[in-house]
DNA sequence: CGGTTAATTGAATGTAGTCAATGGTTGTGG
DNA sequence: CCACAACCATTGACTACATTCAATTAACCG
């Protein structure tokens, strides 16, 4: 038997309160938010360019990405998002949508309109709150940027996992020890600025080290510190709650 | 005789007027604000890693940088402030800093107290400015982002430099076609995940084509179009007001 | 006038990209 | 049930873009 995760909504709503001081009941009211579930493809845009929305995308369950794309064809990933994640929660503040975004692997979106949002964010408290939450949001993009500008492809790699460990572990979808990771070399290339051959050799390489182990898409990191270590990797830009920073 | 730049924070205000509907009087008082003003000299922090601040840095005159800073010492911009800039208006909603701040070159900087935003941040349409103005920020940094994983050496430089020429337009600092550009090689290469050496190659490549023209620091952009063919750039991302958008 | 900082150039090196081929797995329709 | 297609991971050989190391020149400053 399967056991069931906690809803993506409920994670959502928490992180929020462990981001800014938020009352039980505007908890509560986030947690109950209403919107459309939709099932979403890969390399399928969910959201395009340019295109002015009047929804958010919670990830309900697998893999949704920001993308930016060349008119080479090439394209960048700038965030990865997971179960309990908006992928685009600013877009309240700015409807029309700078990048792509669309799913990795294919992936549950419960699409819910400003219009709920906003009623909500006419609490003080709460706006404050989406603000916080759009902040970690581009604190963690400010690292995905240093990564692809500064650091090596092992660097690269041992950082992402890094972070995507941490945030499996907030979001309640594994350990970071432990996870699973529903994206192809080719999707981890286009997340690292590298390319699928690349990614290929240098997990090898780490393999080979034993900094990390991975079939068939579950991640595991048998020493953590060192991990950290390689990929240089200080946790202090995800503002986890104090409960999930010990030795983070 | 120098003439007279439009008062840093007066662009600041207009920048934020321009992104969310504010009104007449909102924008008066946050021209008004008030706060201590210093120089800042290059490669010391403003504002270090992990430390809380209790006021918002904005540029008055010359160039800050939000930096990431790697153990072996190397460093990444992750971003370029301009007058009527502030560096860190997301420190409002999350005070702890997740990257240092310093300033390129001799820079005046007004450091604004959080508690004189956050009295302004009472009116719900101001609070919405503020997370809008972070917002570009991000979608800022997105491209960043985009510029150091996907494209080449000669893109990455166009793409930076079509940027800095219609935020300098927009601050009034200059043109799209001329403007002044405080930082050294090894600065901009910190900031484009080049060294110094090849960020003088291709700058050496792109007078070449006639892409830009540059001397003393004075980037000169000859043909608007060429260059941002080169840079494959959109300035969509930037929310620019209807009357700069022309063209752009 | 030294001393420092920045720009520039050359030569050698190295990391990552490109092109290409193979094998494994899955899914599908005849 | 098998043949075929599609997708993904893996590997090899070659290339190319960017780094590193080093030296020179120019500009500026106390």
């Amino acid at each position: 038997m399967h056991q069931v995760d906690k809803p993506a909504l409920e994670l959502f709503a928490e992180r929020l309160a462990s981001l800014a001081p938020l009352k039980a009941d505007e908890v509560q009211d986030l947690a109950m938010l209403a919107g459309r579930a939709m099932q979403a493809k890969p390399n399928i845009d969910i959201v395009s360019i340019g295109e002015t929305v009047d929804h958010v995308c919670l990830v309900v369950d697998g893999l949704l990405g920001r993308f930016g794309q060349l008119r080479d064809g090439s394209q960048q990933i700038t965030a990865l998002h997971i179960p309990g994640d908006i992928a685009d929660l600013h877009s309240i503040a700015i409807p029309r949508a700078a990048s792509a975004i669309q799913a990795l692997t294919t992936t549950t979106v419960l699409r819910i309109p400003h219009a709920a949002l906003r009623r909500l964010a006419a609490s003080p408290a709460v706006v404050n709150a989406f603000w916080a939450y759009s902040a970690v949001d581009s604190a963690i993009l400010a690292q995905w940027a240093i990564n692809l500008g500064r650091r090596s492809a092992q660097g690269r790699i041992a950082h992402f996992f890094c972070e995507m460990a941490l945030r499996m572990e907030q979001a309640q979808r594994g350990t970071r020890y432990e996870f699973r990771l529903d994206a192809t070399q080719a999707q981890l290339g286009d997340a690292l600025g590298l390319t699928s051959v690349h990614v290929n050799r240098t997990l090898r390489a780490l393999r080979a080290k034993n900094l990390i182990s991975l079939e068939d898409r579950l991640v595991r990191i048998p020493d953590w510190e060192q991990l950290k270590a390689a990929g240089d990797f200080d946790s202090l830009y995800l503002q986890l709650p104090e409960a999930l920073r010990r030795a983070a």
